[in-house]
DNA sequence: AGCACGCCGACT
DNA sequence: GTCGGCGTGCTC
């Protein structure tokens, strides 16, 4: 009885997921419950392995069961966690141990860091039948303390595994594991009077403590201390450093002083918790308490809809669809008020915590110290004591990006997410899963409220609230009843593609520049040049690791020469100003003198980015301040803010950038927002590129004109009668969604049906194409066998978007079905059978593997391939 | 991922 | 005969 315990092994592949069974010392009894981390032996070498326990199964202890070899002290997941990651296995086909990943944050596992340590240090003397390089990797081992195998490869360009089993084999190295503990998170130690000197100091005053002590600075403190002994709200302990520093003792003095004071009995340490948060306000910031805003009647009415569905206590999905403009944060804080009233939790997503710090701000003013606030740039010591915060019940309003849906509020009552259509709450590595599906399983756990909001949301979930699956509440009106702004669609036909700003933006900008007012410039593409090609052969320069074309940055700024007055001075002078970089793998390198394809020396540079855009605009409107914004401007933790709030005080005339500057920034300056290439978008090849160009159009019209200016919003583009554009114009939705989903039915795409992206990737192509043949034909016999019941269409093989990224091959296919537990049973048989990393099955492998010479040792890892899958991915 | 088992070719 | 490389399959 209760002597078993089903574990979950982390870090182990996908197909050898599985819940294994150990037996329970008696001494580990107590710490071996549902939801607690644990050490077990695993495989044939019985390497530590780090587990999660899943339950306590009835039965006899078998003779091949393990014992379990160490415990955790009280259950890290709770049951609701447990059961969301046995959810996200079976729902995206991760492991167990990576929804684990997800769920809990990274610094309140336990890891097990396996080392290699040289059994002596001395490299001569070894045995003379080693090869050159099981020597070199052994005096390499030898001079160090201990090294982990990654350490070890980094050095040598070859695989050096089976060298590490051979030195292993003969007693030359040792492998040993170390385990290293979860952060117990910080602890800080605080001083105050004792119970005793309390009393003394309620009947006299700070003289009747002192007078037996000699020293000063021991009187110093129970000043100090006795003084915060009797402010208003009772005793405050106070941190060592500040005593000290207060009193103006030497920290050895007054560690001294403490010590004794401590034994006389007038002083005693307490221990408090620290959380630590970056981003907690000042205490004073919150003296001032927000009010809660007056909603207008329209607002009421969709708050009411909310509460009452709320109040059902049953789960419950609800659109808030409100046009821009119209108070959605409103409602939205509002809405978390009466959670909250009611003494439950809530969890708000953004889609990107750095765009919108002014968001953030208006929730902690208005909740204070209830708030938790969950994002990427926190460090993991940081996102633990958030997580362990929220778990204790000290903050019940939880905001963040995408993995704060997994926020452990033990009493959930609604969780928001903002501008629902975001890409960004689909996760792109694994566990690859969209916050939405894991909001939806949760409320359905604590019989919450999801509430989505957008001005554009996307066709699938707009169809769910047309079709009642989700309740749809709308906002038609505008704050103030401000009119949309003027939208001019430019045709830039005819014109240069090279030069960003056509006539009509051109005449704008100077106009806002004489008025006083600003204007946001938006982008999409970063860098100076797209690419760059060889005016002889016209091959464009690629990435050397991927199949991509590199993009033209410059480092140095300074007037360009002209191309056709010295095309030599021009070449050398772009040479020496930039770079060549690929935004895929982030390769960086020199522009070649001569094309790497023909060897002829002459290039063109097409295609614009920012880095040009803000290059040609300074040269067209030299008295306009320009401030640039993209991913390799903004790196810094805090310059985001810097950035926006220097335009926002007016220290720059226009606002240039990629999709950042798109964001729910409020500029009350700002008269004109004008779209570079609005064509960018929109023919991409993904079947949702017009749902982007539509949200991302209507967003950066919204932001034109806000307070007393009247806005104008200029879209440049080469298709001017494109539909899209013109519904985006007019902020027409319903029409947008009316074309939309008619097209998606016709074509069959979500919401009508599903996809999962099956990819096989691997750096040698001759065994990828044969795994990825092997592949095709097992889906094929599957198809027609055993999951012949199962509707789908399978599409490919065919090369990935990007085939090669870092040298790696990828070859995909793509699958279009109902996702349901029968589909999923056969996409977790695929990856299973293919997910073992070897060789495909031998039939159809080639008969002779290429004879093994000295250029291919690292046979067994150049030969790997890996299978994934992505359900629904964000882009196809 | 890592380990052992088992098959086949090469060698004392 | 046996040693060793490589491929296959399993991990409580």
């Amino acid at each position: 009885m209760g002597e078993l315990a089903s574990v979950h092994i982390l870090d182990v592949p996908y197909h050898a997921d599985k819940q294994y069974t150990y037996y329970i010392p008696p001494d580990m009894a107590d710490h071996c419950l549902p939801g607690c981390l644990v050490e077990v032996p695993f495989g044939a070498g019985n390497r530590r392995m780090t587990g999660i326990v899943t339950g306590l199964p009835e039965g006899e202890v078998k003779s091949t069961y393990k014992p379990v070899t160490a415990a955790g002290t009280e259950p890290l997941l709770s049951e609701e966690m447990l059961a969301l990651c046995r959810f996200m296995k079976e729902f995206t086909l991760c492991t167990f141990g990576e929804a684990v990943h997800a769920v809990v944050p990274g610094a309140a596992l336990t890891k097990i860091i396996e080392y290699y340590r040289a059994l002596s240090a001395d490299p001569t003397g070894l045995p003379a039948d080693l090869q050159e390089r099981t020597r070199l990797i052994y005096s390499f081992v030898a001079g160090k303390k201990r090294l982990t195998k990654q350490q070890i490869q980094n050095e040598f360009p070859f695989d050096c595994m089976p060298h590490l089993t051979i030195l292993r084999n003969k007693g030359l190295l040792e492998k040993q594991s170390v385990t290293r503990h979860p952060d117990e998170g910080q602890v800080r130690m605080l001083y105050t009077l004792t119970e005793g000197a309390a009393e003394t100091l309620k009947t006299g005053d700070t003289a009747a403590l002192t007078a037996s002590l000699r020293s000063e600075h021991q009187k110093n403190l129970i000043a100090e201390l006795a003084k915060r002994n009797q402010s208003e709200n009772g005793a405050v302990p106070v941190e060592e450093k500040e005593l000290f520093e207060i009193c103006g003792t030497s920290p050895a003095t007054g560690r001294n002083c403490l010590k004794r004071l401590t034994e006389l009995g007038l002083v005693c340490a307490v221990t408090e918790t620290a959380y630590r948060d970056p981003f907690r306000l000042p205490e004073d910031a919150h003296s001032v308490p927000m009010p809660p805003p007056v909603l207008t009647e329209e607002q009421k009415s969709a708050l009411d809809t909310i509460t009452a569905l709320y109040h059902t206590g049953e789960p419950k999905a609800i659109l808030l669809h409100g046009v821009t403009g119209s108070g959605k944060t409103n409602v939205m804080l509002a809405a978390i008020e009466q959670v909250l009233a009611d003494g439950r939790g809530v969890i708000l997503l953004v889609p990107e915590i750095a765009l919108t710090p002014q968001t953030v701000d208006i929730y902690r003013r208005r909740f204070g110290e209830r708030i938790a606030v969950i994002h990427s740039s926190l460090s993991a010591g940081e996102k633990l004591d958030a997580w362990r915060r929220i778990r204790e019940g000290l903050a019940d309003v939880v905001i963040g990006t995408r993995s704060a849906i997994f926020a452990p509020l033990p009493r959930l009552g609604m969780i928001l997410i903002d501008e629902e259509h975001e890409y960004t709450y689909k996760s792109d590595t694994s566990p690859k899963y969209h916050a939405q599906d894991i909001a939806r399983w949760r409320c359905g756990e604590h019989g919450a409220v999801m509430l989505l909001a957008s001005a554009t949301p996307s066709v699938t979930t707009y169809h769910k609230a047309k079709t009642g699956a989700y309740t749809l509440v709308e906002l038609k009106n505008r704050y103030n009843n401000a009119p949309l702004p003027q939208v001019e669609i430019c045709d830039m036909r005819g014109t240069s593609p090279t030069s960003p700003v056509g006539e009509t933006l051109a005449a704008r900008l100077r106009e806002d520049k004489a008025a006083g007012n600003q204007s946001i410039l938006f982008l999409n593409r970063r860098g100076y040049n797209h690419f760059v090609s060889c005016r002889s052969c016209g091959k464009s320069i690629q990435c050397p690791h991927c199949s991509v074309s590199m993009t033209y940055h410059t480092l140095r700024r300074g007037k360009l020469q002209s191309a056709a007055e010295d095309p030599e001075a021009f070449q050398k002078q772009r040479r020496e100003n930039g770079i060549l970089a690929c935004h895929t793998c982030g390769y960086r390198t020199s522009l070649p003198e001569t094309c790497p394809v023909c060897g002829k020396p002459h290039f063109l540079f097409m295609g614009c980015g920012t880095q040009k855009a803000e290059d040609d605009i300074e040269a067209q409107f030299p008295d306009l301040r320009v401030i640039r914004m993209d991913t390799d401007t903004t790196h810094g933790k805090f310059s985001h803010e810097a950035y926006l709030s220097k335009f926002r005080a007016g220290e720059a005339d226009v606002l240039l950038g990629t999709q950042m500057v798109t964001k729910g920034h409020d500029f009350p300056r700002v008269a004109t927002v004008g779209v570079l290439n609005a064509d960018g978008s929109l023919f991409v090849d993904d079947y949702r590129a017009s749902e982007r160009t539509f949200s991302m159009l209507t967003q950066v019209i919204g932001r034109a004109g806000r307070g007393d200016v009247p806005g104008k919003a200029i879209i440049q583009t080469w298709n001017p009668d494109n539909e899209i554009l013109h519904l985006a114009a007019t902020q027409d939705y319903p029409r947008f969604y009316a074309g939309e989903i008619r097209l998606r039915k016709a074509l069959c795409f979500p919401p009508f049906c599903d996809i999962a992206v099956i990819t096989v990737s691997g750096s040698d192509e001759a065994v990828l194409g044969n795994v990825v043949t092997s592949l095709h034909q097992r889906i094929r016999e599957y198809t027609s066998t055993e999951f012949a019941d199962i509707p789908l269409v399978l599409f490919g093989p065919f090369e990935a978007p990007v085939y090669r990224v870092q040298n790696i091959y990828r070859m995909r296919f793509v699958l279009k079905c109902r996702l349901n537990k029968r589909s999923r049973t056969f996409i977790d048989r695929l990856l299973c059978e293919y997910g073992s990393g070897t060789l495909p099955p031998a039939d159809v492998r080639p008969k002779k593997q290429t004879p093994n010479t000295d250029v291919r040792l690292n046979n067994r890892g150049d030969r790997r391939v890996s299978v994934t899958v992505d359900l629904n991915p964000s882009t196809i």
